[in-house]
RNA sequence: GCGGAUGUAGCUCAGGGGUAGAGCGCAACCUUGCCAAGGUUGAUGUCGUGAGUUCGAAUCUCAUCAUCCGCUCCA
């Protein structure tokens, strides 16, 4: 097994760099110091965006009989994400420890019970130093005094200054106190914590001109996932589709999460953009679409580009998946800064239609026109980062290669490695020298004849092996190069033919104009 | 949120209380008959932002923002 901590943030480095300086990913607000786990994709990133989404909509939307589209506000009512539990259940009170400032979960922190020693200050000795402030350390009896004071002591001389020994630290205002189950205090040192403090990982604002802080009605929420208006909205599709069970409702959308340290470049962002299917289904077939969604969704990863070989699938164990699945698998990608999450297949039961059958009151029940049977369908849910894919597409692509020419010069060529079907640009198009009419006409209505079809790139600036590098930076697979031989000089029967070359190989074939189109296309879908 | 480091041209980085630097890249022209870095010319920076110290700050101090590393976190 891969060590899970192996990290290479040299090519991390590298990789960002790239990704600005040819225009993938700018940092948001670049210009006013930047926004933070906020990002913008640049010419370049949008198409790589584009192709992806695209890609994904046509395999699990167009090209299936079973599932159909939605796009949901982003904008979320109050009820739904209470409903939902996210309102209460999407938060984390911790607390740091006043000693040690090791942060806990508060509430998973045990309840205590012993002496609590109570200061109001300190000063230190030989020294017009003093502190007020109220520290407290929780102890198991009076026998340890001593112990309670050297903590003490350690804290107060923290606040003091480096250098500062707790030894030098008299302590103000001791008096002690009997407790019992205390969550309060650290239990590993008795140094008291922080107060609990609530880490709402959702961005909430108000909705309305005139809205009143108080009035729940008033309360709105940027999503913090896309799947709440897939549920919200199942009755309504389920009414007006013609769909049966098993059937899906996909979206591709944003969604955001205050996170309190995004990291990572565009891995963890506060605004990211998600690829769900909400797959419904009876009860009894959870579990086996769970493991077909996990292999349809390895094929997916394939057919972009990464190789099921560079996944790892985590069968994400009992007691540390959501409370309501019953199977998880995360695919997890090998990315520089280590190995982490790029998409998550859940089975979560008939919790989310449940909650909001409960939630609304309303009857969400899908009634089988067969066996007259009520239920509430079950969900299988695929959920993919979109951001995250396109960041592991990068990573996997990005490519140093050494070269050495006929005189032994080294050279490096960096490439971006593109599976075709998702290359931003799927050709470059070069008249061999600018300064010739006929290649630089020819050129254009080559250019004009593609473009309706695929996204190409003309240029003519520079000697043509610069021009071949410098699409093999943003991964483009093919160049299309307009010679001699295409006005038919030195053998005509090579006259309507053009220069193909390739970016992985850097072979070069002959291919006619006119067959260009279905050539590349054929390569690209 | 805590601790450490960093922030100077598009990128990589040097420098350093008194005129802003290099390499690569970029633009134009020349050259170029297929894999970048040959020639000539040129553009680009409030030295992350704000405040303080100073006759003078890109340089020293503080704050702030951002990035990276380590903790922590990721229903």
């Amino acid at each position: 097994m891969t060590d899970r901590n192996n990290t290479d943030p040299a090519r991390m480095e590298k990789i960002v760099s790239l990704c600005k300086r040819r225009g993938f990913i700018f940092q948001s607000a670049e210009l006013y110091g930047g926004l933070n786990g906020c990002w913008d994709y640049g010419p370049i990133g949008i198409e790589l965006k584009r192709n992806v989404k695209e890609y994904w909509w046509r395999k699990n939307v167009q090209e299936r009989d079973d599932i159909v589209g939605m796009d949901g506000s982003i904008l979320t009512h109050n009820s739904v994400l209470v409903s939902s539990g996210h309102v209460g259940g999407f938060t984390d009170p911790m607390c740091d420890c006043l000693l040690t400032k090791e942060r806990f979960r508060a509430d998973q922190i045990p309840a205590q019970s012993g002496i609590v020693y109570h200061y109001t200050g300190a000063t230190k000795k030989e020294s017009d130093w003093s502190v007020s402030k109220d520290y407290s350390v929780l102890v198991a009896s009076e026998k340890n005094a001593d112990k309670a004071r050297k903590t003490a002591a350690q804290y107060y001389a923290q606040l003091a200054g480096k250098n500062i020994s707790h030894k030098e630290i008299e302590l103000i205002g001791e008096h002690t106190e009997a407790i019992t189950d205390s969550i309060s205090f650290n239990p590993a040192n008795g140094s008291l914590l922080t107060e609990a403090r609530e880490f709402n990982l959702m961005f909430k604002t108000k909705i309305g001109a005139t809205s009143d802080e108080n009035d729940p009605n008033a309360i709105g929420w940027l999503r913090p996932e896309t799947a709440q208006s897939i549920f919200c909205q199942y009755k309504n599709i389920l009414d007006s589709s013609r769909v049966k069970l098993p059937f899906g409702i996909a979206q591709i959308g944003k969604a955001f999460r205050n996170e309190i340290n995004p990291r990572n470049f565009t891995f963890r962002s506060r605004e990211f953009e998600q690829m769900e299917i909400e797959y419904f289904c009876r009860p009894e077939d959870g579990l086996r679409l769970t493991e077909e969604w996990l292999e349809r969704r390895l094929c997916f990863f394939e057919e972009i580009g990464i190789p099921r070989t560079h996944i790892h699938i985590l069968d994400v164990p009992d007691g540390e998946r959501a409370f309501y699945s019953q199977k998880t698998y995360d695919l997890e990608y090998e990315f520089p800064f280590g190995i982490q999450e790029l998409e998550g297949i859940a089975y979560r039961t008939d919790y989310d239609i449940g909650s909001h059958q409960k939630g609304s009151g309303k009857n969400l029940e899908y009634f089988d026109e067969e066996t007259h049977e009520r239920l509430i369908p079950h969900v299988v849910e695929p959920s993919s980062g979109c951001d995250r894919t396109i960041l592991a597409l990068i990573c996997e692509a990005f490519d140093e290669e050494e070269l050495t020419d006929e005189k032994g010069k080294k050279d490096i060529r960096t490439v971006m490695r593109f599976h075709p079907r998702i290359a931003p640009i799927k050709a470059a198009i070069f008249p061999l020298l600018k300064k010739n009419e006929e290649q630089v006409r020819i050129a254009r209505e080559i250019e004009k004849t593609l473009q309706p079809w695929i996204h190409v790139y003309y240029d003519e600036a520079g000697a043509v092996g610069r021009r071949y590098r410098r699409q093999d930076e943003v991964g483009t697979p093919f160049c299309i190069t307009i010679d001699f031989e295409t006005l038919g000089e030195n053998d005509s029967t090579l006259k309507g033919t053009v220069t193909i070359r390739h970016r992985d190989s850097m072979k070069q074939e002959r291919v006619a104009i006119n067959d260009l189109l279905p050539w590349l296309i054929q390569r690209i879908h």
